[in-house]
DNA sequence: ATTACTTTGTGCCATTTGCCACAAAGTATG
DNA sequence: CATACTTTGTGGCAAATGGCACAAAGTAAT
């Protein structure tokens, strides 16, 4: 592999997935070519960013006509690596395990669902959805069988940051945390956090200045 | 009002919720004083992000011994507007809708749920939690009754901008949008986007490059 | 072919964001 | 009360980020 000579930066990857996103829609409604003009008005973003933001990767667009939409759609989901199915196993089975197991959205998108845990031997043996909760005991083993590498956390405040030392522990790489914590990892390890009451949170704070 | 001499970032303001969430975790283990430094470990951040940030606000610490945690607590929920309870409608009771209702932590949180619409015929009339599912014409005269500000939009994709459209024309504020678009709206109007499937996509980059 | 457009990729600068490091002010201890 | 700590608030620099604006390269139309 050559050495990148600049390094991505994390903003810029965290905004790929809205490109990805853009040129599906934009697949679906049989257009083929784009230019970061449109992007950026169906994005509200400015194009120059569009485009720089491409740059770091390559040089996907043509002068005078824009972007071939299936084209930089599939080097973006190869850059990603959406070109494949991910792996993921489920902690914790109460209402918002139940939630996003049945949640359609990750399917879609090549994301599996494959196990579910939960600490409490109340919920272990439940059925939910297609298949069995397990017990934490058999995280290991499972993790290494179904060949998961994210872990969605979905257990209460308290016991999240156990619930996400077992997983790394057991060699998940990356953790889709619904939990309310601040999650102490390595840095190897790769943390996106759901939480919507923070989203409120910091919205009220505008609403309070308009009454 | 005062003018305000310098602009709070927004990056500030998204920041604040970690700070209150962390001080109620203090105050409920009955620490009394915290300082940058402790804050900081345990949100994973720097001390001095944590008192520059605190700075923008006022002066809220003692020096050699660090932040009352009840008092920058409640200066914090102040300004945040979170001394009081605020009222969202939820739009779309299907599976993701219904699932919001049930979330029991937005009530913990002072955010209250007080009225839920679907666009579809179908679910109009249904029995959803506490309340009824209404149509979407009922929409303008609920959200003067129920002093409703903030609006939950949880509909497919495609519903998703119309939405958002009709919840400004009724004078909501503020929008906590789980549906897949980037939402055009004006100005003074906040958004915020609740997108698992971002996240996890925006995931993958870095661990592709771990296999 | 020529002229008038369109659009990309990027150098460069302006703005934003993060944080070091230090004076000022407090605490703790003998 | 003096000495040794601790910690805040912030000036100022360093790094990250955003986007302008332009050359280069294409398209379109006559």
């Amino acid at each position: 592999m050559s050495m990148d000579s600049v390094e991505v930066p994390e903003v810029v990857v965290l905004r790929l997935p809205l490109y990805v996103r853009a040129l599906s829609q934009l697949m679906s409604e049989s257009i083929d070519v784009v230019s970061s003009q449109q992007l950026g008005s169906l994005l509200q973003m400015t194009p120059a960013q569009i485009r720089k933001d491409l740059s770091y990767f390559g040089r996907f667009g043509k002068q005078g006509r824009g972007y071939d939409v299936r084209f930089l759609l599939h080097e973006l989901q190869e850059i990603l690596g959406l070109d494949r199915e991910w792996r993921a196993c489920l902690v914790g089975v109460g209402r918002l395990g139940r939630a996003i197991i049945n949640y359609p959205g990750f399917y879609r998108e090549n994301f599996r669902i494959v196990a579910a845990f939960d600490g409490d031997r109340a919920q272990v043996g439940n059925t939910i959805g297609e298949f069995n909760v397990q017990p934490m005991s058999e995280l290991s083993d499972t993790v290494i069988d179904k060949n998961i590498s994210i872990g969605i956390v979905a257990v209460p405040a308290q016991q999240a940051q156990n619930v996400i030392d077992i997983l790394i522990d057991n060699d998940i790489k990356g953790i889709l945390n619904y939990a309310p914590v601040a999650a102490k990892v390595p840095m190897n390890i790769v943390v996106r956090n759901i939480d919507p009451v923070l989203s409120l949170q910091s919205m009220t704070f505008y609403l309070r200045e308009l009454e």
